[in-house]
RNA sequence: GGCUCUAUAGCUCAGCGGUAGAGCGCCGCUCUCAUGAGGCGGAGGUCGGGAGGUCAGCACUCCCUAGAGCCA
């Protein structure tokens, strides 16, 4: 019989739109499953939404349609999401299942029968957003900290759960599985927390009705959480499905971490079904190193995920860029350079290359040439990274492997073999390889796997069409313009959500570098004397003193700006280096340093609607012919 | 306030008792089968600060500083 894998991605909240976050938890679960798939094992794969609440009820009578219809018209957005993404999931559920909703009553009554559940009263501050209670300490001005929406004062009679008889039996359970609180360096905190003492938990409402009613007292429904948590049984209480459980895997935001680590496995220890074996909980992604917030409209969705450089790219990225566990940025700029360096310059000018001298030279295996496999180490690595769920070393290895590849190439030159078989027997090699690699990243890039399966596992291979096109990104010179501003990124980043920035930063701007700055030299020179230029209205004739570099005549046109008495004395900054040249008949050596607004237009300036000109001075006494830069 | 974690090359991070590593970026050289691709080489760090034990520390212990997270 074939081993069995279970994993879960926690179930959404549909009428949030699917964005990033959404889509790193569904790709990991997805991108595990597909390799407890590779590695024989009968795989599920499960995901789905939280269909209940208040915020939903609030929010589908807002729309005006029942919570239900609210709920069945927000779905097709998730479905959809997930094919854009190509997760291959196994099962969609839903907590208004009726299915899901009969298990949750059926465990609730166990829990109940077995005393862990009571009646109470609950008083506090809540939030409809959170479906949580908050103490004064945690509002900002009498508002959720987190929606920052005015809180409601709610007293209701509540059901609790004896969490507090779970101290001990789950500090028991973490220190038998030391895997179950995954990644490790999370584990102590949650540990921590479960040693400083449990509290009952409220699990019921009756402030609303939209959720699973409590079966020994349909006043009642269920708290979100114990509705929703229990998502992850009731998928598997079908005949066929039964043997999934436990699951071996719930992938989760770190934000859910406590939910799934300390209550979930008590509702289930007090319902006497098995634990899960392992919760792991991923970071958060930034955005330009900022939090990614609704409330600041820098949330990226799925739409602009793929957009950018397609789906395997967006893929690849997520896991790639961020160590999984962690926290991790995303941005345009590392998007587009991971794609470029690594997909397409390694991996698809890989499948390129070889592809191409395939089909000139045909490829066939040969007991003569003995040739050494490249990856069959790196398979090995790969896989154990996998399992341990460091998915970013397995990627990290894949590509050495990559590297390794190509330089293998470029050690055998196949091109300038001359023995028919010999060049046949290394490009056969190559060609194994290459299988072997698609393999490996078959996982997290399915599409360019099969299509790289396609090119060469047929007895006519052509050169293969391009798998990543390169995305053009500004690097036109090689001495200007290879500095891209962080506005100018920032701009760029933000272009492909929609949003524009205002001010045009570095737009049409062409930069330079700093060995181009190097080569002025700037120095501070004193005026010793300005003198009128016959003929010449603007011009002065300025005498300077620079130091070490001597005295300077200089013309410089500023007549309209400065009279000449009140220029003498004073400190200016001088290019010393610039070419002379002759105005008016006086030769300039040097040009001074001013700076000088257009003419103004009233409402970006009002005071000074006239142009200004305004010389740049040492803001403190410095010796002539110091250098500037 | 308590707890946990982090501090290593310009950037992102790996190393975790025995003479500082990778990728990106930068500079130079080079092949030519290939997507302005590939390959080779180079510059660049007194491993946050201080103290302690060790023959020996970036790695261990303690203190300090800075940052992140969790909790109350």
């Amino acid at each position: 019989m074939k081993e069995k894998f279970y994993v879960t991605t926690p179930i959404y909240y549909p009428n949030d739109v699917p964005h990033i976050g959404h889509a790193y938890t569904t790709i990991a679960a997805d991108i595990i499953a597909r390799w407890n798939k590779l590695q024989g094992k009968e795989v599920f794969f499960l995901t789905g939404t939280d269909d209940h609440g208040k915020k939903i009820a609030n929010a589908a009578k807002k729309a005006g349609k029942t919570p239900k219809q609210f709920t069945d018209d927000l779905i097709p957005e998730f479905k959809s999401a997930w094919k854009k993404l190509n997760i291959d999931y196994d099962k969609f559920i839903r907590t208004t299942d009726t299915d899901h909703q009969k298990v949750v009553q059926k465990v609730l009554q166990k829990c109940f029968d077995k005393g862990d559940i009571y009646k109470g009263e609950y008083e506090g501050l809540y939030c409809t957003e959170c479906e949580a209670y908050y103490t004064e300490k945690d509002l900002e001005d009498g508002c959720c900290p987190i929606h920052k929406k005015p809180i409601e004062n709610l007293k209701e009679e509540t059901y609790f759960f004896k969490l507090s008889n779970y101290q001990d039996k789950l500090l028991k359970f973490y220190e038998e599985n030391p895997n179950f609180i995954s990644p490790k360096h999370r584990k102590q905190e949650i540990i921590n927390r479960v040693k400083e003492g449990l509290r009952d938990l409220s699990i019921s409402r009756t402030s609303f009705d939209w959720g699973v009613p409590l079966p020994f007292d349909k006043s009642h429904v269920a708290y979100v959480w114990f509705d929703a948590l229990f998502n992850y049984y009731s998928a598997t209480q079908k005949k066929d499905k039964k043997k999934f459980w436990p699951t071996d895997l719930h992938i989760i935001g770190k934000d859910i971490f406590w939910f799934h680590t300390v209550y979930w496995p008590a509702f289930l220890m007090s319902a006497g079904i098995k634990l899960p074996k392992q919760v792991f909980a991923h970071g958060w992604w930034t955005f330009n190193k900022e939090k990614i917030s609704k409330s600041r409209g820098k949330v990226i969705g799925i739409d602009e995920l793929i957009k950018i450089a397609g789906v395997d790219s967006a893929r690849y990225f997520l896991f790639r860029e961020a160590s999984f566990g962690e926290d991790g940025d995303f941005s345009r700029k590392s998007l587009i350079d991971r794609h470029n360096n690594e997909l397409a310059d390694k991996l698809g000018n890989l499948v390129s290359r070889v592809s191409g001298l395939i089909e000139k030279s045909g490829c066939e295996e040969s007991k003569k040439w003995k040739l050494p496999r490249i990856t069959s180490e790196g398979e090995g690595y790969v896989n154990k990274y996998i399992k341990n769920l460091e998915l970013h070393k397995a990627l990290n290895a894949i590509f050495i492997y990559i590297d390794a590849t190509n330089k293998w190439i470029q050690e055998k030159k196949p091109w300038g073999i001359k023995n028919e078989s010999e060049k046949k027997a290394v490009l056969y090699n190559l060609k194994r390889e290459i299988l072997k690699l698609s393999k490996l990243l078959s996982p997290f890039i399915p599409d360019t796997a099969e299509k790289i399966q396609k090119i060469f596992k047929t007895n006519k291979i052509k050169k293969a069409p391009i798998l990543f096109q390169k995305i053009e990104t500004q690097k036109p010179n090689k001495h200007l313009n290879q500095t891209i501003s962080k506005e100018s990124e920032a701009r760029e980043n933000l272009g492909f959500l929609g949003k524009q920035i205002p001010n045009k930063t570095m737009e049409n701007v062409s930069t330079i570098q700093f060995e181009d700055f190097t080569k002025l030299d700037l120095r501070v020179a004193q005026i010793e004397n300005a003198e009128n230029i016959e003929g010449a209205d603007k011009l002065y004739k300025l005498s300077l003193d620079v130091g070490e570099l001597g005295k300077r005549t200089i013309c410089a046109g500023i007549k309209e700006f400065y009279k000449a008495d009140d220029l003498k004395g004073k400190k200016i900054i001088i290019i010393a280096n610039l070419a002379p040249r002759k105005l008016r008949g006086i030769e300039s050596q040097g040009m001074l340093l001013a700076a000088s607004s257009k003419e103004g237009s009233p409402e970006s300036c009002p005071s000074r609607a006239k142009k200004t000109l305004s010389l740049i001075s040492p803001d403190q006494d410095i010796a002539s012919g110091s250098t500037v830069g």
